[in-house]
DNA sequence: CAGTATCCTCCGCGATACTG
DNA sequence: CAGTATCGCGGAGGATACTG
């Protein structure tokens, strides 16, 4: 029904033989993914854009979280056969369901580290 | 208010500097931790209960897990002085917070495939 | 029962430099 | 602009064996 991924990945095949939180930290764990989709989920981003919004990620990481992000159905990538070139990143359907999620783990985060010291 | 960590792992203040989202996967990410989670909501669990849940986890990684949890104020870890020893885990108030969260990704992971062929 | 001790492998992620 | 190419390190997580 929502986008679906042509080839699953090693990680989210694995999480899927122990439990279903499995599947969703093989698909959201990992630094920048869950940071990715939540500017995602404000608008479509071109590359570079993500890149200054992240603040700190090298070009190769950022590369490959939004390929991870892509071939597990999250992210879709469009190419503008354009000079300069234009690449745009935004959501799935599967992506923009994880709008809640997403909300609710920013809050969490959000109050964690007040509790502490 | 909640539970507090007394030290902060590595991970986690680094995800400080980056994004909310971030410190939720600094703490959450990784394998068998939000399982863990999930059976604790349960009830409160011993080691080797935890383990046959688990299923394939190894007693080293399961160990591993349950120390970070508790570093990060999510879990409680209770021994008695008792022959044959027993111990028991719990979880913090922080850690009870997760209910929802936790309730959203196992939700979300359980229909995660069901898009895919 | 509830772990430790050792060892080892994979790969996530960063640093740096280069390109169509 | 939007990446790729190379290199390297640290740490997550498994395999196996042992212990208070």
């Amino acid at each position: 029904m929502t986008t679906a991924p042509a080839t699953m990945r090693g990680p989210v095949q694995r999480a899927i033989e122990v439990c279903p939180v499995e599947v969703s930290i093989a698909v959201l764990g990992g630094a920048w993914k869950l940071s990715t989709v939540k500017y995602l989920l404000e608008r479509t981003h071109r590359f570079g854009e993500l890149q200054r919004r992240l603040g700190t990620v090298t070009p190769r990481t950022l590369t490959r979280v939004l390929r991870d992000l892509e071939t597990d159905g999250i992210v879709v990538r469009t190419v503008y056969a354009e000079v300069p070139p234009r690449v745009e990143y935004s959501l799935t359907d599967l992506g923009r369901s994880l709008d809640q999620v997403v909300g609710w783990l920013n809050a969490w985060g959000d109050a964690y580290p007040s509790s502490a010291g």
